[in-house]
DNA sequence: GCCCCGTATGTAAGCGCTTACATTTTGGTT
DNA sequence: AACCAAAATGTAAGCGCTTACATACGGGGC
């Protein structure tokens, strides 16, 4: 398996007869360039099959175009669409996206972080907040922008590109309550790395006790985001004495999760028990009956993330943080409590 | 925002009073070099906070120990724990995995192909087999080790990490017609660039040839890997005059959106219409009622394919071809045709 | 105490590219 | 035809690392 080496930019230069600089100068459309001289040059591009070594640009240009995000989790599709949007915005301004999962592990999200950088992304896109100081100190040390997503946070030094888990999920509590649950449990994702998970038990937390109606003791597990987890977490709800008419879930896997095994135990969605779910991902409407949950605008999230990111790599200046609004979709999940 | 220039290799030797010979020495674990140096080494490797710049290292080694992974596909978990077993296997002998998604377009994958090897991935995961002749040739000219997985055929030059797709659809096909039914529809991807999809096809065509029942005419509806796609196509194959009474379908998604839409037309499932997966996915056990589909191994494949491309790259020599099996998992969603 | 050799460390030459700066070319003016 | 600024091109110095090779060191055998 022997082979040729590889073309360089010397033997473009040769073939064209031309110097490396110039060669270069066509490569990166920084003009200066005869119409005449950048087609010789082309040339020589094609018939060598020349395309030019990464690392080394990275290493003499010190930026690579290319932009990293780190999520919690590629297993589900939480963040696939938002990605997908993310991904498509930066492909457009010329911009290469390298994504990383970490797990929901913040060691792991730390050596991700290194990694990427080290690996020479120019901004990176994280998710939420909560991570040690050291991390953002590194960041600043290395003079990396980067913006969190899918949280906000008022008066922050960092730049948000997210909405606000905590009124979200003080909202469709509202509602539950509205609807004259009283009896609430919740399964939520670990809260330990994970500030969404925490904003939404605030969220629930303040609507009921807003609400000012008389209520049971809030019920609350924490489960992975998987199905058998939610499943598993439905189970434990239902173990209690008095057990609750209504389940907020804080994300959508977690609700389906637990509909499908309400429904394997006989109950009736939501004439039995409500649940309900947060984020409107696919599964969402495919399990019946369908989720009432909170809808998270992925798409729009991934896009502003792109262009704010791209805008701090242009100007060397932060961004101003970008607050999305959610809504609630009401699908068939989610009923009046059961009169007896 | 300004800040420090990052230390260097250099800087590290400066520290420990040694050279960068030594120091490089240290991080590459090449050996010869005595503890109490080490010591030195790391203690100032520390104090700097230094991080090696992956360029710079790319291009002096020639190599990054970085793998590139390019799959059709993020949107849905058709590939992610394939994907996660492989990453993982990867990560535990010291490599890095790049993914990138050509949502199922070759001219973006021969692009992504590119791009990845320009950044250095020192070998690469492709899915299938179909594709330009040109884009074997890139690779072999660039000595790039591969591996075809989510496929297999006997006797290639490329070496395939994947299962049978042929004989697994002929397997399932065999179970749904000794189950009587005679009338059968297919929801598959679509084939144009899809060897996959192709395979299933012909497996459900040589089943039936085989079987030799006197069957209506096969009707094949191509859709995209979606809930909504799978339940459109099945609007399309019930709109026939006499439409089949179990449905084949080639991947997961597509039955489950399949199954959905059954149910929103009042149809049983399979009292009245048999629907089939492929891939056995989580979702297929998450819709009511789950999935009768064919079993993949996901995570098998993707620790195949990590060893297949680590023994390639130490080696420097090809690599047999991996052959895995796949098995029928009878859930619910197929059952015996409706006598009438 | 001397020699030899195996081991630890240092030296320095690139790897393929970008870019500041120097040099040449071009073409409009006078 | 000579001149000059502006535009095009060339020159060469790194970017931060690895590694072949040269050198220094240290300990056992005589």
């Amino acid at each position: 398996m022997s082979h040729t080496p590889l073309p360089t930019l010397q033997d473009v230069a040769d073939l064209a007869a031309v110097s490396t600089a110039t060669v270069s100068r066509c490569l990166n459309k920084s003009g200066h360039v005869t119409e005449k001289t950048r087609l010789k040059v082309q040339q020589a591009i094609q018939t060598l099959g020349y395309s030019p070594n990464f690392g080394a640009q990275a290493l003499a240009a010190k930026r690579t175009n290319t932009i990293g995000a780190i999520i919690p989790t590629m297993e589900n599709a939480i963040f696939a669409r938002g990605m997908q949007a993310f991904q498509e915005t930066l492909a457009e301004n010329g911009i290469t996206l390298i994504i990383a999962s970490c797990s929901y592990r913040p060691e792991l999200e730390e050596e991700q972080i290194r990694s990427l950088v080290a690996r020479g992304a120019d901004a990176l896109l994280l998710i939420g907040q909560s991570r040690p100081d050291a991390t953002y100190q590194f960041l600043a040390r290395r003079n990396i922008p980067y913006v969190l997503a899918w949280a906000h946070k008022k008066d922050s030094e960092h730049c948000y590109i997210g909405f606000d888990n905590q009124a979200a999920a003080q909202t469709i509590t509202r509602q539950v309550l509205e609807l004259g649950h009283r009896n609430l449990g919740v399964i939520v994702g670990l809260t330990q790395n994970n500030d969404r998970a925490r904003d939404r038990i605030t969220g629930i937390e303040h609507a009921i006790a807003d609400h000012g109606a008389k209520t049971a003791p809030l019920q609350v597990i924490e489960a992975e985001y998987t199905f058998q987890e939610g499943a598993k977490a439905l189970d434990q709800l239902l173990a209690n004495p008095t057990p609750p008419t209504a389940v907020i879930c804080g994300n959508d896997v977690l609700a389906v999760g637990a509909v499908k095994r309400a429904k394997q135990l006989g109950l009736a969605v939501p004439e039995d028990l409500s649940i309900t779910g947060f984020a409107d991902i696919e599964v969402s409407e495919l399990i019946d009956p369908e989720l009432t949950t909170v809808h998270v605008p992925h798409r729009e999230m991934g896009i502003a993330a792109a262009k704010s990111l791209i805008a701090m790599l242009k100007t060397q200046t932060p961004v101003e943080s970008h607050l999305l609004e959610t809504r609630i979709v009401n699908r068939q999940s989610l009923g009046p409590v059961k009169p007896h």
